[in-house]
Parts: structure tokens; C-alpha cells; sequence
DNA sequence: TTGAAAGCGCTAACAC
DNA sequence: GTGTTAGCGCTTTCAA
């Protein structure tokens, strides 16, 4: 490894004045920091980050929690930070927590030695389930920036980066009855998650309004230790439904599929939405309408966030939610 | 931050009492230990990981290159990176190339100033039709420890973890002739990446050899820029086909729920196998059978390896290449 | 049994 | 215009 020390002894000169020329200094001569140059260039010399860190007291680098990366809603929103990190210098460390609070404790504290500068944290469904929230306390209490998003952890107190769920899911279904649906199927593998409590409470809070129109609704909440196919085939063959939305971004796809095969024409027979994205959609036949969370988006605004936090981090900020707009795509299935 | 500094300051000892009595040297008094440790403890105090690194000269962080997270075979090694790496301690700090060459040589260049102890990469789709070595060669030539997966880049000499693509696909298509079929296709989106390639040409071989039983075969390279479905369906409508491969993670599902859309019978009328993975295998009507690349498996066993070089880093080792197997997952298109 | 000092690579205040 | 020095937080050798 090529240091300051080493371009000086070759340069007889002293550390300072290379590490001065390096960077531009006027205290320096001309033909000294052209000198330099010239020789860090040729030996292709980095400066060392870890001392860098060390000495400034920063690391340029955020720390990633999310709770499992085989989520696509997760992937994608990692993208956004990943992508607007690069732009802005930082670097990415991520941990994964299998939606295990265990885990996400232990890379938070891990990763509190000074590693990283920030957090950027979606917790997990144990942490949400069981309202823990010493961990993440215990970060605020110590300083460190923290940016929350997709998963509200409610008693926390912090920066955050949210789509409202509720509206989206009332919009939508607003939508369908409005398009005359009246026979109405929910679809959930996430119920356990705020998120999907509140897109069903979009639901039923739109059906709810529109009660006069005497319409039909079932809610299906997935077992997950069972046949998923199977779960949606009973539905869809024991009730004669016209509008299917799916809660989370996988039944879609399959309500999709198992409704042609037992013969429902779509989307004249039934509308079907899901909460997923443009690959996913192009896998059902006919391709799936759906509700695109902006997942990069919100990535890339927590990212934004937290880089903000960082440099007011001493002035008392007070605590924002920004909540990032979707949109629905209509591709075939409405 | 709590330092040794200020611990050695509130009990009145040295910084080197301080951090001797932590790591339980039997130099310190036995009661100096307890009282430093109950301090610690009391404080919360965390080595510093910057100071720790430096002083080292090692960051148990691994810089891991990918060319697309949301790519689930992609997003899938990493997991099983990730798991790997908490095990044994280690961070890990991710860099997403987008498939582009100069992403991937900024990325190594940054991660390359002392950031990482070594390098876990799968090359991008430019880098590998370049056949660009440049920033490669240049990590080994400074003798920093690079594990390659998945994709091959033949000209770098290192080590790799790769799965044997062109066996799979024999033995794929080998199978599936045994079974009777005879009317075969071929569908790729990643006929650019060697990966594709052996594929293809391990169904071909396979094809080949039983050229006396009059076999019919045909090859779909899908084209990126226009609809996928319309292009399988192009295919599956024209051809009076009794077995499908698919060599990427997506196109299998397409063609499940194409076929199944325009009347084929599947596995009766046809038989369809995809390489992807579980979740995916479930979006479709049938299920569809697949190869299982074991990413995960890839994944920690490329952690395994980089971690096994850094140690015996100066140590000259030879460069080997570990095979992975894979399973056919036999679901209900087979 | 404890402490002082050097050094990892870097920056910056200060001296020359 | 260039060099010396201190210090970021830590470990470790050597001295006391």
C-alpha cells in the first residue's frame, strides 16, 4: 500500500507538504505539487480511508437494515439507496434480519462501534409485532442519525420515509366501485405487518362508505405454512368475485393465474390489483395491474435523509415523515 | 463516543491499563479487571472499529460487486454471503454495477483505498463481453484477495465458485429426451453472459448426440426490447414443442402461463423447466419445475473462500475453482 | 502490576 | 514554501 510517508521519502520532502500539495494547498510551491502529483499518479497512490475516518471522525458510510433482501420491495428500495450513495460519496453496509428482532439488534450494535455514520432501518416484523424499540432508543440517545422507512415502528421518535397505505388502499378500492365492482376479495401474506393492517383498512374503509351499494367483501388472510395456490383457488372457486386486490406482491401474480385456469375471464369477469412491480406484473397472463411503491424512490429519499441528518446532526432537528406518492399502473387485469 | 481515553481517565489508570484489563491480560491485577470491566460495561463502551482497523491494518469487511440486486439469483448469493459473513464476523459493504464495466472499475477502485480486506465480484455483462481484465489484474497485482462467482471472466486467474452450466443443461435436456420428448425449445435472455452461452450449448450437445432419434429443436433468444410474452407466445403457437428450457430466472414462468393460455396441457403436452428458484417457481399455474443453482450455497461458500485466502494472504497459494452442484426441483410442469 | 511511548495513515495548527 | 508536531483510538513493546 502506497502511503504519504512512502511518495515523501521518495520525494525527500515531508509528509505535510505532500499530503498539502496533494490536496491543492497554496502553502505549497508549483513545481512541488506538480511533482507530487506526478508521482502519486504514477504509483497510483489512495489515500488510506480507515485513517481518513479515523481522523475526521466520519466514516462516509450508512448502514442498511433491512429485513430480508429476497423481498422485492426491499431490493428495489436498496437499489434507490445504493444508487444515490454512490452519487453523493457514501458507501453502503447492509444487514439483513430475517425479520428477527435478535438479529436487528445485533447489527445495530455491531454496527454503533463507528462504523457507519447513520442508520437507514426498515425494522423487522418481530420488532413490530413486539413494539421493541431499546435498541433504536438507544441509538438516538447516543446521537446517531437514524432514517425509518416502509415499516412504522410508531413509538419511535425519528426521520422517516413512509407511503401512506391506508390512502393507496382506499383509493384503489374506491376505484373499483366506482367502476361498478361489487364483489370484493382482499389477499394478504402480511398481515402481521402495519403495512398490510393498513392497506386492509383502506379496504374495508372504502367499502364501508359505500355501504348503501350493498357490496360483498372477503378478506383472506394467507397461512403461510400452507399452499399458497391452493389458499386463492378456494377462494376464487367457492365465491363469484369481480374485483381481487392483493395486499402484498406475490398473491397477484397468482390470483392472477389460478383465476384463468378456473375459467374467469379478466378483467371482464374480475379486476385483480397487487401492491408489487413491472417485472413481476409481466409474469402472470393476462399482465398484472399493480400499485408501484416507488421502492427506489423511498430509497433514494432516505438516503437523501439521512446525509441531511448527518450534516445538521448537532442543530435540533425536528423529526419529518415524508411519504412518497404511488401510483397505479393498469396493465391488463383491470 | 466512549473512549479508553476517558475509561482510563474516570479510574484514574493508564489508556494501556485499560485496554490490557479488557482483554483480560494476566499482567493486570485481577480487582483492576473487574473495575475496568464493570465501567465498560456500565458506559456501554465499544472498541472503536476505524480505530481497531487501522491499528490492524484489517477491516473484516469483504466488498462485494454485483451486477443487479434485483435479480433474485443475484439477490439470493448475497443473502447467503451476508449469513456467511456475520458467522464469521465480518462486514459486508455491497457496490451494484448495473451490468456496466465502469461502475464495476469505480467501485473496486473506491472499495480498493483500504475499505475492504478482499473482494467478492461477479462481473458485469459489459465487462464480460469486453473481456476487460484491466481492474481486475490491478487488485491482484496488489495483492488483495478476490473470490469471482457465478460469471466467469477466463482471462483473471483467482478464485472462483461457480455452478457447472453446461453439464446442468445436458443432463436437463439429456433427462427430459429420455423421457420421451422430442420437440425441444430453448428460451434465454442472457445470451450475452458465458453463463447463457454454456447453457445453450449443453442443450445442444445433449441434442446432439441423440441426433439419430430426429429430434427438433429450436432457440429463442429473446429480444430485451420487446414484450416477452408475445415473443414466447409467438414461439409456443408455431411450433408443436413437448419440452421447454429456460436458462434464465423469468422466461420459464412466462412460458407456464402462456402455454397453459393457449391450450397446451402441461406437463401432459409439455414439459417446461426453468434455472430460478422457489418463490418464483409458486407465480405459476402449473408450478413450474426448475433448477435449483443453490445461490445461497454459492454465496457462502464464496465468503468461505475469501476469508481462507486472507489468511494465508502472502502465503502463495494456487487459485482453484469450486463447483457447485445444482438440483432439479421437480414441481408440476415436469 | 502498572504506565509510557511508539506507531497505524492522515490532517492541520503552528513554527521556521 | 516547507517541516515539525500533535492527535484521532487503539494495541503492544518496553521500562519502571
Amino acid at each position: 500500500m502506497i502511503t504519504l510517508k512512502y511518495l515523501a521519502k521518495q520525494l525527500n520532502v515531508s509528509v505535510s507538504t505532500v499530503s498539502k500539495a496533494l490536496s491543492d494547498s497554496d502553502e505549497i510551491g508549483k513545481d512541488t505539487i506538480e511533482k507530487v502529483k506526478k508521482l502519486a499518479k504514477e504509483l497510483n497512490y489512495q489515500p488510506n480511508k480507515v485513517a481518513l475516518s479515523l481522523k475526521q471522525s466520519q466514516t462516509k458510510t450508512i448502514g442498511v437494515i433491512i429485513p430480508n433482501i429476497l423481498n422485492r420491495f426491499f431490493a428495489r428500495a436498496l437499489f434507490g439507496i445504493q444508487n444515490e450513495a454512490t452519487k453523493l460519496g457514501y458507501s453502503i453496509i447492509t444487514c439483513v434480519t430475517n425479520e428477527q428482532l435478535d438479529k436487528e439488534e445485533e447489527s445495530i450494535s455491531i454496527l454503533s462501534n463507528g462504523s457507519v455514520d447513520g442508520f437507514i432501518l426498515a425494522v423487522s416484523e418481530e420488532t413490530l409485532v413486539s413494539s421493541s424499540n431499546q435498541h433504536i432508543k438507544a441509538l438516538i440517545n447516543k446521537n446517531i442519525p437514524l432514517v425509518m422507512f416502509d415499516r412504522n415502528l410508531s413509538n419511535v421518535d425519528c426521520n422517516k420515509v413512509m407511503i401512506d397505505d391506508f390512502k393507496t388502499a382506499y383509493d384503489l378500492t374506491k376505484m373499483l366501485i366506482e367502476n361498478g365492482r361489487t364483489s370484493f376479495a382482499f389477499i394478504s401474506t402480511i398481515e402481521d405487518l402495519n403495512v398490510g393492517k393498513l392497506r386492509r383498512m383502506g379496504f374495508e374503509n372504502a367499502l364501508n362508505e359505500h355501504n348503501h351499494l350493498n357490496l360483498k367483501d372477503l378478506i383472506l388472510i394467507i397461512d403461510n405454512d400452507k399452499d399458497y395456490q391452493v389458499q386463492i383457488k378456494t377462494l376464487l372457486s367457492n365465491n363469484n368475485l369481480d374485483a381481487v386486490i392483493s395486499a402484498d406482491n406475490i398473491t397477484g401474480t397468482i390470483a392472477v393465474n389460478v383465476a384463468h385456469s378456473i375459467g374467469y375471464h379478466i378483467p371482464k369477469d374480475v379486476s385483480i390489483i397487487g401492491f408489487t412491480d413491472e417485472q413481476v406484473s409481466n409474469l402472470s397472463v393476462p399482465k398484472l395491474s399493480y400499485v408501484n411503491q416507488n421502492a427506489e424512490t423511498i430509497g433514494e429519499n432516505a438516503l437523501k435523509m439521512i446525509i441531511d441528518n448527518l450534516k445538521d446532526k448537532d442543530a435540533g432537528i425536528r423529526h419529518r415523515t415524508l411519504k412518497i406518492p404511488v401510483n397505479i399502473v393498469h396493465k391488463e387485469t383491470t
